[in-house]
DNA sequence: AATGAATGAGAATTCATTCAT
DNA sequence: AATGAATGAATTCTCATTCAT
């Protein structure tokens, strides 16, 4: 009777630090059990395909931030520019750790001609964000402007975090961020 | 049937559409050589390798944008505010054909972790391109103020492009151009 | 089906036969699978490339000769000529089986100048089949004449193999064991 | 109006010494080509086959064998101790040099059961340098004694040859060539 | 004669996936 | 649940050979 070793989650938190790192294509199952610590042939108790353990992933991922991050702009007890803050905090833990980089946006663009079920998952996310953005910004902008600087500001995020990885150099993100700060306060 | 069919120049033409649409990884050699209309080992007459081939493509589209584009930031008969719409023009042109998007960020963030020397290449484009913007900007802006907004219209630029691949429109991509062109003129 | 279909000895066993008859270039993995009864595939299981696994089959072979064959230089039970015989039996057994020859010397020849590691572990083989003769002579001969006449042996066996090879014909090996013993006798 | 770069004679030097180090299936057309310094399609103006150079690397050799060495066995104006110095000088020559080693050696014993037609070929080399020993020792031994001492003189150099080799020490081809001289003396 | 582009079969190796235990 | 052997298709790369120029 064997001792269960992992389970799902622990598979998809594991799995996500090797796709971030590595990308869909070039990250192997093997890699993925290795970084699990158990074997290949197991993971398919879990899983049935490779391309399945990446939705989860991708959806796990979303969750996340829809649970733990981007539900901020609903809370009651700070305010537009704390929330900005709260986001831009939280941004940085992720894209800075574990060899840097946005996981959505990596996947996105390696798959969006390639696994279209993939694409559709990653709009979730970025209308989610999208939406973060715009609800903290509709405080002080009409509906219209509020929309247009969240999709802005998350392009602005994801173009510095790619500039961030092939220079290797923080700056990018965290100037980013200043600017985005700034157009919420200088309104 | 000898004769020559291809030259290296063509054979990069070709693979650079392919690795643009799938990625480095999902791309093979058998896929390339199809598009090139030859048969596989045909392609190791010209490169002994898929990685110095897609080094190939990346050396090649990086003087492509500094001879054909980025050289703009030069010329003496047309002012600051068209150089940019050149800039944006020829963009727009590039990001929108062969299923849109940029081989740059596209394979830069693939191969980050996982081949190096790509990233060098690729670095070299960034810097040629933030490089022509600042020199854009420096007309009206105090140096420090022209880099940053060099480095920031490439990452908006960039992120408009992940945006738009996403959702499959092109908005995103039109709209970040025409807030870069604002900031140059109400300055 | 999975299932145990062989164990890495099985695999070794069968690819010293197809490397002893082909030698090292020659012989495919798709070869030896076929050997083995399994998918070429499935031999990576076991071997990580086509070196490892000729690293293997030398180790294996070395390893068999000092324990059975090498090992009698230590008996006391028997005199040293019944050792210089059951050397002979055992050779001709081994040299003359599928297909005749001998795979240190085969394989020796093919990797001299073109796989160092190969070479290495081959020495081993005939350090240890020199030693053995050395051991038996040295009953009846001082060492350094001892020494010299097992030098002198395990070269006049090889060359014999060869001459076998090349002739189809058993007699020089014989004649070649033949001579060896009544230098031993006639001392 | 091409110049003639090669001829065929110099192709087959020059492949000789590739052969020699690599062995046959190691060795490519590319190999060979680079060799004499021309291009691989050339080489198929002289030689329509890898087979084919290869068998004229064998027949030429075999000739200078037979021409310049072996001859030396009807000799009148030297006797058969300065006949027999004459082939050790000329072996240690020709094994000596280009990394070592015989290529009828080498090249029998790997495509012995591969390529049938090489074999016959190399029999006769042996044959040749067989009778050659065979002659010179008939001075001195009756024929059947000739005969066996030759194919032992044979086996013995090839042997040592091997340890050679195998060892990267010379010691072992000079002391056969010792012993061979020794037996012819003390008659 | 010489070139060198093109061929196409085949080499080693990888990898997602299956399945009996 | 977990294993790990086996699969077989796919991948990168090699190489002897052909042939128009």
């Amino acid at each position: 009777m064997p001792i269960q070793k992992v389970d799902k989650e622990r598979i998809i938190k594991d799995s996500l630090k090797t796709f971030k790192a590595q990308g869909y294509h070039k990250t192997t199952m093997a890699d993925i059990a290795k970084a699990c610590g158990i074997l290949k042939g197991s993971l398919y108790h879990y899983f049935k395909s490779k391309e399945e353990l990446m939705e989860a992933v991708i959806d796990y991922l979303t969750q996340y931030y829809e649970n733990k991050i981007f539900s901020v702009k609903n809370k009651h007890d700070i305010n537009g520019y704390e929330k900005l803050v709260f986001l831009m905090k939280k941004s940085e833990e992720i894209f800075l750790t574990d060899n840097g980089g946005c996981l959505m946006a990596s996947i996105g663009l390696e798959t969006v001609n390639v696994i279209p079920h993939f694409t559709q998952k990653i709009q979730r996310f970025f209308k989610s964000w999208i939406s973060c953005f715009e609800q903290i910004f509709s405080d002080k902008f009409p509906p219209e402007k509020a929309t247009e600087l969240a999709e802005y500001g998350v392009a602005e995020i994801e173009g510095s975090v790619l500039l961030m990885l092939i220079f290797q150099d923080e700056k990018y993100l965290k100037h980013a961020h200043q600017r985005i700060l700034n157009r919420y306060i200088n309104s």
